[in-house]
Order: C-alpha cells, then structure tokens, then sequence
DNA sequence: CCGGTGGGTTTTTTT
DNA sequence: AACCCACCGG
C-alpha cells in the first residue's frame, strides 16, 4: 500500500464519495444525480487501484462517452498519481473495439488494415446497395433504412437474424431493410470495412466465438470501469459483460435522469436492472451536489420530478442561494441571440474574474446556431460551435481522405466511387458500370481493374486514359507512404491533383475550402501514432502510421474539438453538453414545439426523455441560467410561432424572473414593434397553419387515403394540431408510415 | 461526359 | 431555405 500522505486523489472525498473510491473487488455501482461527483470519484478509484492496490494500468480498462474525457481523465490522473497510467487502456467503446478489431479482424474474415466508415459512408453504401437491388431511393428511404440497420446491430442483430426475425408477418418496409441490410453488410466486407456500429457488434462477436481470446483479454484487464452507464445499449452491455462476468470486477457510473440517447439504442435498464446482473453488486448513492446553487438545483429537481418513470433518488446542493433564473421572452431568434450576446456582455462587465470562456449557449437543434453566430460576429464576440457540420465531413476534406484511405486499404470500393473522378478525370456513369463489373468478374479490386483499363469492353478511349492515370497516381501514392509521413504525403498528394487550383475554380466558396484543406495538412504535421494511444509499444510496426490516422480520425466526435481553455463563449446542443459544467449558461429555443421537439409529444418516453435533456441543460450551469424563448421562429423557410415550453412550468415561479428583449418591452430608445416586424413577410403558409381545420381536409380513423409515393392506404392514427399535425397510415404496399400532414398531400380515396 | 436547372423532399439529438 | 437527385442540352 502506498503512503497514505501520498493518495492526493482522496482529498476532499466525501464519505460516500470515499467508499466507492476505495472500493476494490466485485461489481460496484454508483448511481447518482448530476453534479455530485460521478466521475469524479471513478477518476479517484483508478488511481486508488493502481496507487493503493498496486493493481497494474495494463490491467484496467475505463470507458468514457468522449474521446476528449478520456483525455482529460489519463491527464488528471497523471498529475494525482506522479506518472502516467501507461499501458491502460482508456477510450470510447468505439475506440475500444476499433483497437481490438485491428488486432484480431482477421479472425473474423476482415483485414487488419480495414477502412472504418463514417455514417456518411455508410449511406453512400447503402444507396449504392439499392440501386443494386433495384429499390428506388424516393420509395425506400435510404436514412430509415440506414437507422433501422444501426438499431438492429446496437441489439446484436445481425442481417442473417434481422430476416429470421421479420421475414413473416412484418411489414414490407422492414422485410426491405432485411434486403438491403445483407447486401449492406457483403458489401462492407468485401471492402474490408466496418462501419461505426460494427465497432461495438463485431468485437462481441469476436469474443464470443473465439474462446482463446475471450480467456486473453478477461485476464488482462481485471478491473473496468464504465462512465455515462445509463447510456449504453445492448452490444455495450454485452461487451463489458463478457469481459466482467467471470471476475465482477466492474464498476458503473451513471444517471438515470440524464439517459439521453434511448433514440440511438441506450437501454436504461442497463444501470437500473445492474443488480440483477450482477446481484452482489455494492450499490453507492451519492447525493451532494457540488456543481450548481441550490436555486439552480432545486429548479433541476423541480422539473425532472415530473417524470413518472424513474426510480427517486435525493440530490441536495453544497452551494446555498443563487440567483434566480432569468427567463426571457423574445421577439424572435435575432432578437433572442441579439440578447443573449447582451446580456454576456453585461455579466463579463459586472462580474469579477468571469470569462466568456465560463459562458455556454445550449440549444435543441443544430439549425437554432445560426442565428446565434450572426449576433456573435456582429458583436465580435469570440465563440466556438461545437458540432454541426463537422470539419473531417466537409466535402473537401473527405475527398483527401478518400485518397488516404484507398492508399491504406486498396479494396475500399466506396473511396474509390468518391475520388476515381475527382478531380475529374472523364469517367463517368457508363464507365464505371464497365469497369465494377469486369472487376467483380475478374475477381480483382477496382483499383486494379483501372490499372488495366484497356482490358476492359466497352470503355472508350478517354476513359481508359483516365482510368490509367488514376490508377498511376494511386501507384506512385502507394510507393510515398511507404517513406513518407502523413503530412508529407498529404502535401504531395494536394500537389500531384493541382487540388487548390480546383478548388479555387469552384467559385464563392472555393477559399474556404482551400484553407480547410490547408488546416488539415497542418493538423497532420505532428500526428505521431505512439501519442494517439492506440497501440501498444510491442505493437508498433504491426500497423501503419496512416491506418491509425484514420482510424482516430474516424472516430473524433463533435465534443473532441472543444477547447476550453480558449477565450470563447461555447456554443452546442444540449445532448454535447452533457457531463460539462460552466459558470453561466443559456438554454434557448425554450418554445413548445422546438423544446420539447413536437415529435416528441406522441409518445410518453420521447417526451420523458426531452425533459431529462432540460434537466441535463439546467445542471450544467455552477452559477447562473438564463433561459429563453421566441414568439416567433423561422424554421426550415416558414414562420413557426411558439408559446414558452410547458417544460418551465415545473419550475416554481419564485425561481424565476421574467424579462422581456428591448425589442418587446421598448425603452426610450427602441422602436415600437409594429416596425421592428415589418421587415418579416406574411406567408400564406402561415395562415394555413393557423387555420389548419378549414383549409386542409380533416381526416377521420380508419379512412382510405392515396399518397402520391406510398400509394393507397388507411389512416389508422392522427395526433398533434395545427402545422404539426400528423397521421399515421397503413399503406398497402409499403407498410405504415407517419406523415407530417402539411408534407404528405394525401388525398381522399373515394371508392 | 459535364454542368446547369428545376422539382421534390426535408426538420432531432450522435459515436 | 437548403439539399439532393433526375433530367437535359451542349
Ligand atoms: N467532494 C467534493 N468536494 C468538492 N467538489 C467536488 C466534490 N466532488 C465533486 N466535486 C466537483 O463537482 C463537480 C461535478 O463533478 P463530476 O463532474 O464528477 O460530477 P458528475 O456526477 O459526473 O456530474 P454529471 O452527472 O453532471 O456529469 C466538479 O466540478 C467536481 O470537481
């Protein structure tokens, strides 16, 4: 045992904080409110196994939701232990798996250099698929298709048990996805590639079919440890549990009043069943909260009290008093953003020590950013978005990436697609259909076939030309990896395609891309594979430095980029916002419709788990919330007017203070708001929305409908009002479908 | 083969 | 409003 004066994790643990961190053998939960030190206390016990039970790092493994906590967790224990953890093995569960996967894919038939694919890759594939089958994109939704294939693998359903499981009685939708689903997952490996729900499914497989490995990897790490437990699904749960089952030595941490993402496949039953999966589990309770006044706190108590759906547990507050809430009514979302920056500017003035970098806008959707980001740049105010169109998505950057990718693993089929003509090169859509098929004939990959154009029929001549000349640049690529780093490589590449010429032909946005490539190549200067923390020091000539760029490059998630030492206020959704804390923080778009989401409202879950989302929101503030809402939105092109969200109402009004924009309550100076709202045009559409029951035929249950896609078809549900109202339709064809009425332009079918 | 145009569809949250 | 796709004329 180490020296007691040395165990710097243990200071200022409460009691219950101290069990669970001192807590050694057998499965342990900590199930417990926001702010009252989950992980906290889970950083605290690797360092207690390693410091006082002298267990090995090399023996622990630890899952956090981001690749950034899992960061910062290795950094804060390096500093309350002397010494980096190393050897341990501390990441996402996508990490994780994509790490085991390179060691052992060959077990399951898949190369160990395999392409990992983004899910916008894997909508590529999937729309390829359908053309194949000859399933027409407009009928089949190639999203749907692409979430219901996702669901299926997060429940360890493979295509084989996906058709068993549907073939009879279901409808023809999902029968489709059964279709498409096998031809999918084919098809992803014959290009050696796994997509991101592979990462966690086939891992699973592989223990569970491989004895030896399963035996392996159950000794080597004898003690895990999971963050964010209440967010896990079925093929997470099944992967700890294998590894944990003989030993038990596992512990969760989590909050059943902040599982988010059950509309991914998180299963909550996973933290609230884990005793009766691992019935000798010791069971901790904490219940201070350190991060929020106790005005924010009881506001948080207030509003997830009203689920009816969770076990109680008690959260009281460390930090007494706080200011009351402020919430706003605004005009509309200019003028909500307008004050939010306003009233960020006055705080930063009055508050001593307060930095921007201490402020967070938090919002429903990505779209409410927009706006927000106008209102900072006209105030130059620095911020930061985190999520929405992410930089490895723009199109520029994937076309690079496309090129290093096809250089790692020459049989991704879907990287070729992307890049063989681009630039362009003359090969277009009768080419290619030449060329797959006398590739699939030959049995050779399309980089191959290209490379032998001229064998190929029916290619003309300008094709074969450049076909060659790809396939030569790919060649002379090849041969630069070999010596090259990334960066040099990236630079030669941008070089040999005359990329920045092409893309500043483009047009407007052709700078922008230019510097985000250029952005790129400076960010793979200093990549160096033994930092990225994916293999291990015996390991390292087993994988290519260009095979694990791409693989962390795959797997960086939105929260990843932030930076929070940066003097920037921070702007992002509510669900990137989780296990986060600031000073002060903004929820915005409190509008009914927009927070709740009115597609939340038909089922009883979906609407428990939008306000667990608020209670997330409301806990992240330490200090001070600010809460707001519009009257008026654009959203999607046309006016939406909302009413302040029914979610505020659980909040006892003396918590609050109501304010209302300049625009709204006009001082001497602001202009009255009849003129503000001149600018905005009267649509039609939005006395239609008013007027929904005249001016749209009413339907009634059980009547026959004809749709212009989906054919004809009974109404069998009807729910919401106004411009969101919906009817659910049982289709002959296709199966049932809900339709957003103003969308759907169903007609009556008159026998 | 390519680029422009126009029509139709979409609106949630993410590893 | 923005995006994606199909179609058409050069
Ligand atoms: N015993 C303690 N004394 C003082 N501060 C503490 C104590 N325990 C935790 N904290 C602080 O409380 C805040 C919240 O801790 P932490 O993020 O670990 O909580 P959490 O339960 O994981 O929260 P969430 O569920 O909201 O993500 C942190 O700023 C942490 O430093």
């Amino acid at each position: 045992m180490g020296d007691p004066a040395s165990s710097l994790h243990l200071t200022g643990l409460n009691t219950n904080q101290l069990e669970a961190t001192s807590h050694f053998e057998g499965p342990l939960l900590v199930l417990a409110g926001a702010g009252s030190g989950k992980t906290r206390v889970l950083t605290a016990r690797v360092c207690h196994l390693i410091q006082e039970f002298g267990i090995s790092p090399e023996k622990i493994l630890t899952v956090t939701f981001t690749n950034k906590a899992a960061g910062e967790m290795r950094e804060r224990i390096t500093k309350l232990l002397g010494s980096e953890p190393i050897g341990m093995w501390m990441g996402t569960f996508h990490a994780m798996g994509a790490r085991l996967l390179r060691r052992h894919a060959d077990r399951l038939g898949w190369d160990r250099s395999f392409s990992i694919f983004d899910s916008d890759q894997s909508l590529r594939l999937i729309k390829s698929v359908q053309e194949e089958l000859g399933l027409d994109l407009k009928r089949w939704n190639p999203k749907a298709i692409r979430a219901e294939i996702s669901n299926a693998k997060n429940r360890l359903e493979d295509d084989k048990t996906f058709q068993l499981e549907t073939q009879s009685g279901s409808e023809l939708f999902i029968r489709t996805v059964g279709q498409v689903f096998s031809a999918y997952q084919e098809a992803l490996q014959a290009q050696d590639a796994f997509d991101f729900d592979d990462l966690l499914m086939k891992p699973v497989e592989l223990l569970e079919s491989h004895r030896d490995l399963l035996e392996h990897y159950r000794g080597r790490f004898s003690f895990i440890l999971v963050d964010e437990y209440q967010d896990t699904n079925r093929a997470q749960f099944r992967f700890v549990e294998l590894l944990a089952r003989a030993h038990g030595n596992l512990m969760v941490v989590g909050d059943p009043d902040q599982s988010i993402y059950a509309w991914r496949g998180a299963d909550v039953r996973n933290i609230l069943d884990f005793e009766t999966a691992f019935p000798s589990a010791r069971v901790v309770p904490l219940e201070i909260n350190y991060r929020s006044k106790e005005l924010i706190l009881s506001a948080a108590n207030a509003v997830i009290g009203e689920n009816v759906n969770r076990p109680k547990k008690i959260l009281r507050a460390s930090r007494k008093g706080g200011d009351k809430i402020t919430l706003v009514e605004t005009s509309n979302e200019k003028d909500e953003a307008q004050w939010i920056v306003s009233e960020i500017q006055d705080q930063i003035h009055s508050t001593q020590g307060l930095s921007i970098c201490d402020c967070a806008v938090l919002y429903r959707t990505n779209a409410q950013a927009r706006a927000l980001e106008d209102a900072f740049l006209r105030a130059r105010m620095p911020y930061q978005v985190v999520g929405g169109l992410r930089f490895y998505q723009r199109r520029e950057i994937q076309d690079v990436l496309a090129y290093l990718r096809l250089i790692s693993n020459p049989k991704d089929k879907t990287a070729f697609d992307r890049i063989v003509n681009y630039p362009r090169r003359g090969i277009g859509h009768t080419t290619r259909k030449h060329l797959t098929r006398w590739a699939v004939d030959q049995g050779v990959t399309m980089l191959e076939a290209a490379g032998r154009a001229d064998e190929v029929p029916g290619i003309r001549t300008a094709g074969v030309r450049g076909l060659k000349q790809f396939a030569d640049l790919m060649r002379r690529l090849s041969v630069r990896a070999t010596q090259a780093t990334i960066g040099e490589m990236l630079e030669g590449l941008v070089e040999d395609i005359n990329l920045i010429k092409h893309l500043n032909n483009e047009g407007p946005d052709g700078e922008d891309r230019v510097r985000n490539v250029i952005e790129l190549i400076a960010g793979t200067l200093d990549f160096d594979a033994t930092l990225a923390q994916t293999i291990e020091p015996d390991e390292i000539d087993t994988f290519t430095e260009l095979d694990l760029f791409l693989q962390e490059v795959a797997l960086i998630a939105d929260l990843d980029g932030l930076d929070p030492g940066s003097e920037t206020v921070t702007l992002m959704t509510l669900h990137n916002a989780k296990g986060l804390e600031f000073s002060l923080v903004f929820i915005a778009g409190l509008e009914e419709g927009l927070f709740p989401l009115s597609r939340a409202y038909d089922e009883a879950d979906a609407l428990e788990e939008e306000r667990r989302l608020f209670y997330v929101g409301i806990t992240r503030a330490e200090d001070k919330l600010f809460m707001s809402w519009a009257r008026q939105r654009r959203r999607a092109g046309d006016f939406t007017y909302g009413s302040l969200s029914s979610f505020v109402s659980a909040i006892p009004d003396k918590l609050l203070e109501y304010r209302k924009s300049n625009w709204l309550s006009p001082g001497p100076y602001s202009k009255p708001i009849a003129v503000q709202n001149r600018g905005y045009k009267i649509s039609h559409e939005q006395d239609e929305a008013f007027d929904m029951n005249q001016d749209s035929p009413g339907f009634v249950l059980g009547e026959r409908v004809i749709h212009q896609t989906f054919g004809s078809g009974a109404v069998i549900e009807i729910s919401g009002f106004g411009r969101d109202m919906k009817v659910k339709v049982k289709f002959d064809d296709v199966g049932e479908k809900k339709l957003l009425l103003r969308y759907a332009g169903l007609e009556k079918d008159w026998p």
